[in-house]
DNA sequence: GTTTCACTGTAACGACCGTTATACTACAAG
DNA sequence: CTTGTAGTATAACGGTCGTTACAGTGAAAC
């Protein structure tokens, strides 16, 4: 029972690790199963594919993020604060997910091929629903802040959110976090209703 | 002669349209060789190596991306436009690239697992000259706008430029250029030494 | 003690990968 | 006419990929 979670658990660890790491494409699932000291058969009793347990990893990894993304917004005092907590929610997301380089979704719609229109992509959905819920969710805060275009501000921050990922992918100079909760400010301080 | 280089930027369109659409390491040699109606065997006379094809590629493209760069600096007309030139180069550059989805750089960093620290990666030395050049050169239009902290607007604008790319690597809605193109503004307005 | 279940190791499959060897054609230059 | 060059077609190499079949082990459940 608590033995079969533990292997999912740790296949799917292992996969993270490596597949955000190496690359997708470039791991195999042998070398997945290797890392989590399981059998190849067990993998795929768990999971059936390479893909559906790619699919799992993303879905585990946005629970995870949207847990840090809520606490960030918890502990936040102002609706502004609130706002603003999605670069706090990146820091400690990032501090506590260990070894995993990047962007996961980032990262799968890069080197996954566009889907063929006829079948649904199970994967891409996910990506999709990913940037529909941070866009949401940045657009319910803004609201909430009394911001005066709050889609403006909600894409804006967005983009500013979307910068910081691709910039820790790549090995950018300074802070980007620090940078963008600047730039953050300074954009709302130009849409927010003077209170 | 003529029919050589003819034979070469074939093999590069074709590379670089097959290698961003689908995937770097999704995309065989042998449909790059397909693509651009050429032997297999010509495509290795001509680049060696798959990995060197790839080089020549974002070589290519770090050159053809500098071009629109330079015509958008040298079209605007205010220092403070030239600095919020790079954002009418993505356009420009996107409208001319044709069928490519997304940032190859990002891409590539993506797919690529992180370099051995024996052997030096030619690929990965032409994504860090790329950041490298992008965050000099906004450094440099900074500092000619007269900016009250030239490096904070350069990095700062980096972080929409990766932004920015991201957001069209992913389907993003709304105008992220135009986005970050506003947010550039308030940003250097809160940093602009008033003249 | 037998059954059940999660898991293991080995081995193989068909497919595709990057790469190279061999041998052949077309064309331009000397 | 000869020579060299750019390109072609075919086939194969060793390797890795995702995936599955087969047979077996250990421990908990009845």
């Amino acid at each position: 029972m608590a033995r079969r979670q533990d292997t999912r658990e740790r296949i799917l660890d292992a996969a993270e690790s490596l597949f955000f790491q190496q690359g997708i494409t470039a791991t195999g699932v042998d070398r997945v199963a290797a890392e989590a000291g399981v059998a190849i058969v067990t993998l795929y009793k768990q999971f059936g594919s390479k893909d559906n347990l790619l699919r799992e990893v993303l879905a585990r990894r946005l629970d995870s993020w949207c847990g840090h993304w809520n606490a960030a917004v918890a502990a936040a005092g102002s609706p502004q604060d609130r706002l603003l907590a999605v670069f706090d929610a990146i820091e400690s997301f990032r501090a506590a997910a260990g070894p995993v380089q990047w962007c996961c979704f980032l990262a799968t719609a890069s080197e996954r091929p566009s889907p063929e229109d006829g079948q649904p992509d199970p994967v891409f959905e996910l990506l999709e629903q990913d940037t529909l819920l941070v866009t949401d969710r940045l657009g319910e805060l803004a609201r909430e802040a009394q911001c005066q275009d709050p889609d403006a501000v909600a894409s804006t921050l967005l983009l500013l959110y979307n910068g910081v990922l691709s910039s820790l992918l790549r090995g950018a100079p300074s802070d980007p976090v620090a940078l963008a909760r600047r730039a953050a400010r300074s954009v709302i301080g130009y849409t927010l209703q003077p209170s």
